[in-house]
DNA sequence: GCCAACGTTGGC
DNA sequence: GCCAACGTTGGC
């Protein structure tokens, strides 16, 4: 059994990569796409690993990298009116969108700016720096992953 | 703020 | 099933 490797988007904004190493887990509610809604549910599993990503952030960057401790579960802020999120279409009954638990791993010494991961020819093909790169829950190479962390200082 | 690239919705 | 309209993402 071997893990796999994600990207997480964030937007500093919303939800830092501070705030996941103050929160110490947190539930990554709130993902309101299908195909990542897949990946969520089907696809991450606890020890894989995870990309944090600061998206719409001065500059965009990889900013470290977190641990999977809880694999797909319902999403309970969806039917919960007053979450930042909700779907009335989705239901404890039958609940169309799903979430993992991650905690932190490590910040890297220093952000891995997108324009960097764009100059490394090596990342040439991570979907991240591909159009249709707008997914907030990727599929990573583990290749990919070790490059990003080695640039990051790991 | 702009806008390209998507995803979703709904009429037909 | 097609596709136009609309909304969102996210870099710049």
């Amino acid at each position: 059994m071997s893990i796999n490797y994600w990207l997480f988007k964030s937007e500093p904004g919303a939800y830092s990569y501070e705030d996941l190493v103050n929160d110490r887990v947190a539930e990554w509610d709130g993902v309101r796409n299908f195909q990542a809604r897949n990946f969520l549910r089907d696809d991450v599993k606890v020890g894989d690993r995870i990309l944090f990503y600061h998206s719409n952030a001065k500059p965009p960057a990889a900013i470290g990298t977190a641990v999977v401790v809880r694999s797909g579960y319902p999403d309970h802020t969806a039917w919960d009116p007053v979450s930042d999120h909700p779907d009335p279409k989705s239901t404890p009954e039958n609940p169309i969108w799903y979430m993992v638990d991650i905690e932190p791993e490590g910040k890297f010494v220093r952000p891995v700016e997108l324009s960097e991961l764009r100059e490394d020819i090596r990342l040439a093909d991570m979907m991240l720096l591909r159009k249709g790169a707008r997914l907030s829950i990727q599929p990573v190479m583990q290749k990919h992953f070790e490059i990003v962390c080695e640039i990051g200082g790991f």
